[in-house]
DNA sequence: CTGGCGGTTGACCGGTCGGTCTACTACCCT
DNA sequence: AGGGTAGTAGACCGACCGGTCAACCGCCAG
């Protein structure tokens, strides 16, 4: 059927699986048979479903870094316009991966944090150094927005900060209401923001 | 042993567990324990494990509204402290239910959001009024601000909804790296987002 | 031809899940 | 005094949970 092997088929199911419902709602065999797999092959490749998840968080932030971070944040525009395309690409990816039962999946990372980081250390310790390279590679490009003028006399660690705890909220807004478009709204308004006044979303006439 | 009404110490030890933990983490069972009440009971007062989360989301968004939102944007100052007087309170309450295992529990509403709305309408539709009805508080807030003058031209409405996203993510990285700490120091980069450059971060001499 | 071994199978484990049911108690209304 | 009813108790249900295990298969190296 699919020849891509069983370990590869078991991670990219299991991704799928908990990225559309949530850790705990899919079970060990729920992704084996996603996989077309037992459970005997589970276990031999990983040792528990903590052990699997820890190594999609990897694969899936090397998906995430590769296709989705580095082209949006890539230095071909000014640094600015690459932040409001990073926003254009998670909502891109967002409605993309909209399915008909549940809506907007919101992300993985951060739906996998907000369930699991009170509960299971390492899963926790993961995603927090997900979360940190993420606001590294940010913060790159915000100094890089400072250096060139955009933005004079900022701290870039901090606005990475609050750029990326910014970036979650807005994807959590899309979950809820069931709209990735809000994204897409939210990194306009995120222009505003961080830019100061330009930008600013206008007061309807009244 | 507790003489509050059964009913209540159901929705408040439900609502205890849930945040320290996850929704699918809590099973009936404990809800019980908790209480100090047999099965039985639970089925007496509510007809499911869902029923009783749509009324314990009621009580707390209620509690919240009273005690954290209302307190925190009073008309005792002027509107932009309010705001960042509001991100304070969050911090407090957050390091206040702090517990030894499991580190900052984050924000009850944000965390049931991104575990469930993809798995139950039902859920998912009652937290999108309590998100709504934030939102709308934190316009009437900016609407005031820009009236005064302290934000010219804003559109509350748009800014409010990002605003809470910010919020929301400021406690999502608050439970990640378990800081609560880190939600007053967005706040205070939050002044300098909203604001434009006025209270933003300085570059650290360099 | 014969081991060894990576990979697979499918039955099986104790425990917990959300939820049901019947019986019983305690109190209020008449 | 009698009857209804709100509340409680506790045994019970089938389904599923994460995880284990012994047996087996086919391939490749010796």
């Amino acid at each position: 059927m699919d020849d891509r092997d069983t370990r590869k088929r078991l991670l990219e199911g299991a991704t799928e699986l908990m990225t559309a419902r949530s850790y705990q709602a899919v079970g060990v065999q729920a992704i084996c048979d996603r996989a077309g797999v037992r459970k005997g092959s589970f276990y031999h490749f990983f040792s528990s479903k903590q052990a699997l998840t820890l190594a999609a968080i990897d694969a899936l932030w090397q998906w995430f870094r590769d296709r989705v971070l580095e082209p949006a944040l890539a230095a071909d525009r000014p640094p600015l316009e690459r932040i409001e395309r990073l926003f254009e690409s998670i909502a891109e990816v967002q409605a993309a991966r909209r399915s008909p039962e549940g809506g907007v999946a919101g992300c993985p990372f951060g739906n996998l944090a907000l369930e699991m980081s009170t509960q299971d250390e390492a899963i926790r310790a993961r995603l927090e150094t997900v979360f940190a390279e993420t606001e590294a590679r940010l913060a790159a490009t915000l100094a890089e927005a400072r250096d060139t003028g955009a933005l004079p006399g900022l701290d870039p660690a901090a606005a990475a900060r609050a750029l990326f705890a910014y970036i979650e909220g807005a994807v959590m807004l899309a979950k809820i209401h069931d709209d990735p478009t809000l994204i897409r709204e939210l990194g306009r308004t995120a222009r505003f923001a961080l830019l100061g006044r330009e930008g600013s979303p206008e007061a309807p006439a009244a």
